[in-house]
DNA sequence: TGTACATCAGTGAACGCGCGTTCACTGATGTAC
DNA sequence: TGTACATCAGTGAACGCGCGTTCACTGATGTAC
């Protein structure tokens, strides 16, 4: 239903590997981590439960793989929403928080993953997406200060600040601790982020 | 090596609901939340593994009593960073934050398993524990809107954005995306909320 | 205080199952001449 | 263009294992008289 390319490409399969860590994130949405087998995942792509070793050295490498995955999705949807205000630092800060908050409540399972059992291991495949994620937040905390939107001092912990902030918020709004009030989700997120860019903007 | 009052207390094993708790928490805290079956914890606490069964439906029963505990638990430490400054509202919620990261950072797997896997779960009594835990914070924040700390106004969101931030700064100072650098736990966080609180301070 | 009985926490054997991983294979694709 | 060979992605059977759960049991504790 998504790669209209299927059949057409390259070898055997086309790019099983890419399909593998599609079907694990389809699988990691529907029944949550614990239900992510092997079999399962290569079932879903249509192939044995042997092909996967062609791809990855085992299932561990398959789960880093898929974190790795939504890390990158999170990079281009934060450079979309940094993109969408060019001139803007401010709005392209909240914009950030407003579409990290998106991409963690439509894949809460894939968070968790990324965040709770990856990125404690020690793969620095793993650790460079994530960074690369967090350097898109750190870029637009930078320009944000060069146009003395925020005070001058350290980005980096400014960004942890912020990144912080929203993430948490994201968890909380996947529970039920946050209030489920009916509000939009934009409106939410800017609100609570307005509060820290306070804490943060120059004292004029 | 926990607790003295082993073989002394009531019936057959004591009180083996409890043991099995804790087993689970330390299985949890050593090996991770795939690591944890029955069979294991059941093990840990020197009963056969059919044991269990007469304390814990099945295996998320068990689980999920091992998430309250860790709720039970955040409580007990956020409340006691309270009491540590009974006329101090703005050092009782620079408290609640130092306490909360200790808790996150010494188990980290635990907290992925109470916000990660269970909260998300239908499960009533949890909630209530998961809130008594939130009502700490709201408290808090509540007397130091009434000692003119923090502005008037929504006190339910702005404890929900100081617990965003100090969970979020848990998360990740358990990756590596944010510094490791070396300066003592409570002056970090402490930093990180000051910055919320500043946006959050009464104008004057 | 002593005996008979009821309760029920913990036992240990057994079950069927799905898992990760291995391995000899097959057959489609790419390459050399 | 056509043939012979090498490569290697995907197959399917097989493995041993640990899992959650069930069940008839045993034996320690609590209760009635």
């Amino acid at each position: 239903m998504d790669n209209a390319a299927e059949s057409l490409t390259s070898y055997h399969h086309g790019d099983l590997r890419h399909a593998l860590v599609e079907a694990g994130v389809t699988l990691l949405q529907a029944e949550g981590i614990g239900a992510i087998t092997l079999r399962k995942v290569a079932g879903r792509a249509k192939v044995s439960h042997a092909a996967p070793y062609r791809h990855f050295a085992d299932k561990q490498a398959l789960l880093i793989a898929i974190a790795e995955q939504g890390f990158q999705k999170l990079t281009v949807t934060m450079q979309a929403a940094v993109n969408q205000y060019t001139d803007n630092p401010r709005q392209q800060l909240l914009a950030i928080g407003e579409h990290y908050m998106q991409f963690g409540i439509a894949h809460p399972a894939h968070l968790t993953l990324m965040f709770g059992e990856m990125l404690q291991q020690e793969d620095d495949v793993l650790h460079e997406v994530a960074r690369a994620s967090f350097d898109v937040l750190l870029n637009a905390v930078t320009r944000a200060q060069q146009a003395g939107i925020l005070k001058a001092g350290d980005s980096r912990q400014m960004a942890t600040s912020m990144w912080s902030m929203v993430h948490g918020l994201t968890v909380l709004k996947g529970s039920r601790l946050a209030e489920q009030g009916g509000g939009e989700l934009k409106e939410y997120v800017e609100g609570m982020l307005e509060q820290l860019l306070e804490g943060l903007a120059t004292s004029s």
